[in-house]
DNA sequence: TCTCATTTTGAGTGATTATTCAAAATACTG
DNA sequence: CAGTATTTTGAATAATCACTCAAAATGAGA
């Protein structure tokens, strides 16, 4: 029997690039074949529809946000340092010419309507986020002070992912979230 | 000389509602044909494109919002009360059924990656709406003061347009928005 | 090397896309 | 009422959409 001839995950981190810039209505499978290099009859034979590798890279790309905020949580000497780095990390992305916001987010808000699947999945994912800050606050903080200040954190990071887009705007929001999350521990 | 025989605002109030829920991608001008109950060539005869309309419709959504804003700012007994207000009329919205975040906010999150013009507008018009809380609390605080508070507010009140998706977030985002806004006056 | 399940191919499917336009209907002006 | 500038009509356009499938190519196990 033969095997795929390609990389299953270099396809969805091709299929990422493209779906999280121009989103789910935007992005055509036509665009898809062009980023991959795969033909039509092999993309569908290997993901299903549309829909379907469109969950896989969007599930792929929160793997890889979750591990990534595991691992600067992890290092940090606090819970508190852990956050701020992030939070740079997250201004600092806005910096970039193709930036994007985040995946995650985009898809939350375009396909909320349709009561879609990809919207929960989304959704689902980022509750994920917040309960991954949530925990990590919990080991320095009361419960009631952990839930609330994920929130908190949480609300700063899908504002820094909207305003983000404006130029110029990161020492800007250095100062709006410096503002907003005081309890941090800032340099 | 013939008379247009339909209301020009009642049509992009119609609009408004698809492409607020749908996005751009995300709505074909057949729904706006149903939407509307015009015929294509009557569209096109007084809108011109799809991006045309969409700009029209996001422009009033724009200027309905600012004229919101501005009328509870007046309306209110401090820039804090108002922004209160606000604030809470935001969170609430997020509680209906139909929730469907912001029209500017999602046309900036869809529209980025293709530098269009829609997504400059929109981008536009939230810095204003920006620039507008900045003038009302510049009459309380000073200068830097009014300029740093905008800028965490609107972290804020974008953070609770994308976290009010969330089912049942109502008093979480109360409490995080209360954490993060401590400046207010909360009752 | 032969077998055969699996993968790849890419032209082709019918549906839907945004948009057009000549003809018909309309309503203001003189 | 006649004249005319404007609006409405709705079928038609070419392009693009997601997706399919029979046939060819592939490669691991016998």
């Amino acid at each position: 029997m033969a095997k795929a001839q390609f990389d299953r995950n270099d396809i969805l981190d091709k299929s990422i690039q493209l779906f999280w810039r121009h989103g789910f209505s935007g992005s055509s499978m036509q665009q898809v074949v062009q980023a991959t290099g795969l033909k039509p009859g092999s993309i569908y034979h290997s993901f299903g529809s549309k829909e379907a590798l469109f969950r896989e890279a969007l599930d792929r790309y929160a793997q890889k946000s979750i591990a990534h905020i595991r691992r600067l949580m992890d290092s940090a000497p606090s819970a508190g340092e852990g956050i701020c780095a992030h939070l740079e990390a997250v201004v600092e992305q806005s910096t970039r010419e193709d930036y994007c916001s985040c995946f995650l987010i985009k898809t939350r808000l375009e396909l909320a309507a349709e009561a879609n699947q990809l919207h929960k999945f989304a959704s689902a994912k980022l509750d994920e986020i917040e309960e991954l800050f949530r925990s990590y606050l919990a080991k320095e903080f009361d419960e009631t002070t952990s839930r609330q200040r994920a929130v908190s954190l949480m609300l700063h990071i899908f504002g820094v992912r909207v305003y983000g887009y404006r130029q110029g705007s990161a020492e800007r929001m250095r100062l709006g979230v410096k503002e907003g999350l005081p309890w941090l521990p800032w340099k």
